[in-house]
DNA sequence: ACAAAAGTGTTTCCAGTACACCCATGT
DNA sequence: ACATGGGTGTACTGGAAACACTTTTGT
């Protein structure tokens, strides 16, 4: 009996290649992660990341935007490689190899239709379920390599809405560092980086008082940067 | 004609997953590459990386071990996965991704023959012959990463042979970050970290007065890793 | 008037940097 | 005695961190 199944589970003449996207958002001052009901056996229904094949005719990167646009609609987003994971029984189905990319997403965004019809959910960051294979260890190594990347480059905005205002961003570098900071030093801070162009516009959803919205300067940013310019926030 | 050959560089029915090694060492004041002669078509006889494909068997990581051994005869030394590289044509040979790993090996330790049975050979990092495919890529992107990761946590010592002077250690420092640092404040800096045994010995071959040798404290280190410590290196 | 979030400056402290001389020893 | 690299201390500076009150406005 068991032998059969173990067998269903023993296709490994051939090395496969796949890709495994960390999809993170930001919503309601919670740091976010994309999680979803894996649909084919082995471990069906269980939480997993998404995921796939990288085809013969396709770049790895492009195999991952791929697999975020299938999952998500959404194209040129953020999306970064993480690691290789190729140990030689993590996958009890194939002899598999996958490469993990994470990508910040702006969650006002994405296509709510999809995702439903992939069954996924947004679960906070630190209330995550237990999820199969060594998805677990790639979202632990993913939010390493974002508290990291997160204090050098500004890909804090890429979590963001286009415009949006100091208190949010501040939010959203306590949910990445996961800690509080000190408001009058983290406004201080960005500003010196002079990578934000204020508008002429205040949000007044979170206050009567209204914060100004910012817009992230792609351009300034770049001009920085290659006069070598030191980016590290908080 | 032509297209006899093409077809040669055409076995793209399936893919592949190799591991190329790129091995950095430490020599007369010089941080070098071990650079191999390719042995098989196509391309043989030009410069490049060593690898292998990743056996079925075999984890990611081990591969990359059996390589390192197989060309300088070293186990154990630090080695460490750099990135993968997937292009669909990076290789007109094979759909293949390789996945770059790196490894700081003692100069002194390696095995000689062996790596001349590969006709391979050190070059200073600033004299690297063009390599083949995207190894120049690679090998770029790994210096990009050792003087990263040379900075918050002590790797370099992983260059040098077990015993060791400040000034052999701040040499190292000087070849990785490509910069000359301040003689007393890299020393100040390396011993208030504590990761260092003095030892009752000096080395005598580089002045009259001779310097004290040092040991890495990995116990210390470690230690204070898990104490949260900063580690920050010149 | 008051509640609730936005916005603003100053002081303290520490770590990085710059910098110049004496020490030990083999020749 | 002297040349050569090893070893040491101090003053300065700039950025990080700590810290409390005023402003705006919808209710």
């Amino acid at each position: 009996m068991t032998e059969i199944t173990t067998d269903l589970y023993q296709v490994k003449e051939k090395m496969y290649v796949a890709t495994d996207c960390i999809i993170f958002g930001f919503h309601e001052g919670k740091l976010k992660l994309l999680v979803f009901k894996r649909k084919v056996e082995p471990l069906k229904g269980e939480s997993s990341l998404i995921g796939s094949f990288v085809r013969l005719d396709e770049d790895l990167d492009v195999a991952g935007r791929r697999v975020l646009k299938e999952a998500t609609g959404l194209e040129n987003v953020f999306m970064q490689q993480l690691k290789s994971y190729g140990k030689k029984d993590r996958d009890p189905g194939y002899r598999c190899i996958s490469i993990a990319q994470y990508a910040l997403i702006r969650i006002d965004e994405y296509d709510e239709k999809l995702v439903e019809e992939h069954g996924a959910h947004w679960y906070e960051i630190d209330q995550l379920p237990n999820l199969i294979l060594d998805h677990n260890e790639m979202v632990q190594d993913a939010m390493y390599q974002l508290k990291h990347n997160a204090r050098y480059k500004p890909i804090g905005f890429e979590l963001l809405p286009e415009k949006f205002t100091i208190p949010q961003l501040q939010i959203l570098y306590e949910a990445i560092y996961q800690r509080e900071l000190d408001a009058r030093n983290f406004r201080k801070k960005v500003l010196s980086l002079n990578v934000l162009k204020k508008l002429d516009e205040k949000d007044k959803t979170t206050s009567k008082r209204g914060a100004f919205l910012y817009k992230f300067d792609y351009e300034n940013y770049q001009k920085l940067l290659t006069s070598g310019y030191n980016f590290e926030i908080a």
